[in-house]
DNA sequence: TGCAAAATATACTTTTTAGTATATTTTTGT
DNA sequence: ACAAAAATATACTAAAAAGTATATTTTGCA
């Protein structure tokens, strides 16, 4: 990895730390310039305008939130073992993975009427999180740990808005302790489907 | 009402559609001018500053989704027909009460790491709109319409995080469908505790 | 090693947005 | 109807942010 390309990794990083807390509006360039200790010269040689940062910083940071889960997710084996991983990764929403929340939904609701582009970006991250979800869950069905009156693709959806809604209002309450009775109730629905 | 009450008014419904839409970093003054057709000199003879614009336009669309929701259930005198009346309050993620979602939602995930008086009146809302679920519930319980295995708090948060989840996801996926099944999954969930 | 190209720093310009001063109009109470 | 006060319009200034031109430094390769 040549200085330059490192530089870049540098700026890509900071900048999504502060995307993250202060949304894209609310990010100025030399928020970013700042934090990663380089001028204007430098960041305008990586990246064309604010608007290329804005588009990179959001596919570093989709990407970043997408392999961390799918890492703690990845170490299980079972349908109900990823799905507890999943859950389990998000149990802390005021520590989370990235500082700032979750930047799948941070995104999802700046983008929405502002930001066709990173809404997309959004979007497709969603919905391959959704089916992945879903397809986990099917797999359940089929190798008999699930009943098959579990509906994947409505669970897949229930679980991923509960926990993403979740994170937001504990975070706004300022209180982790909500987050436990409802990713222990989702696990409880979860088991009520359990086979055996 | 005065001449000068309604030109406030005005304001701050205008306002209030383009903040939901585009977020408190990213509406202009003049884009509020603009849409409410007056000039700054008579915004910034109601209003003292952007500042003061915020924190007014968030109580404005506080006010008028809690009001909206409120409403809705109003009608209903059961627990289960006030809750369900919320979860169909809540069908048509794209094409919401408040056009641009849901303003408790928006605020928080915009006013998190960001502006802190906005934060605490999301916080005040959010906490009395869960007492409110979760007294409905319980008062379900008293009355024997539900089991008392029913754990209102969590059963509250739950339905919340949910819903506002899902209509962050729907509208970045850009349809109402999942909304269904989540609202007929929610809606089934509770009815598993009915006492019949 | 030294030189061309790339990367970075500095100091600027431009654009956008908030905010203000003041003139004008409108409202309201007598 | 009219005078005082409040509300509003206009045209400006101030501040913040994006973006650029150019000088300087660093890097990698002949």
């Amino acid at each position: 990895m040549t200085k330059a390309e490192k530089t870049k990794q540098l700026i890509l990083e900071k900048a999504g730390l502060i995307y993250n807390a202060k949304g894209i509006n609310g990010t100025a360039i030399d928020d970013v310039t700042r934090a990663a200790g380089v001028t204007k010269g430098a960041l305008y040689s990586h990246f064309e305008n604010k608007e290329d940062l804005s588009l990179q910083t959001a596919d570093y940071l989709l990407n970043k939130i997408a392999d961390g889960i799918a890492q703690a997710m990845s170490k299980k084996k079972t349908a109900k073992g990823k799905i507890f991983a999943y859950l389990d990764f998000n149990k802390l929403p005021l520590n989370t993975y990235i500082d700032g929340g979750c930047p799948i939904f941070n995104m999802a609701v700046e983008a929405d009427d502002n930001h066709a582009p990173i809404k997309k970006k959004v979007s497709r991250m969603v919905s391959f999180s959704q089916e992945g979800f879903a397809k986990i869950l099917k797999g359940g069905i089929e190798n008999g740990e699930f009943a098959d009156n579990l509906d994947p693709e409505v669970m897949a959806f229930k679980i991923f808005s509960a926990v993403e809604g979740g994170i937001v209002m504990c975070r706004v309450l300022n209180t982790n302790a909500p987050m436990q009775g409802l990713i222990k109730s989702l696990k409880d629905e979860l088991e009520r489907y359990e086979k055996k």
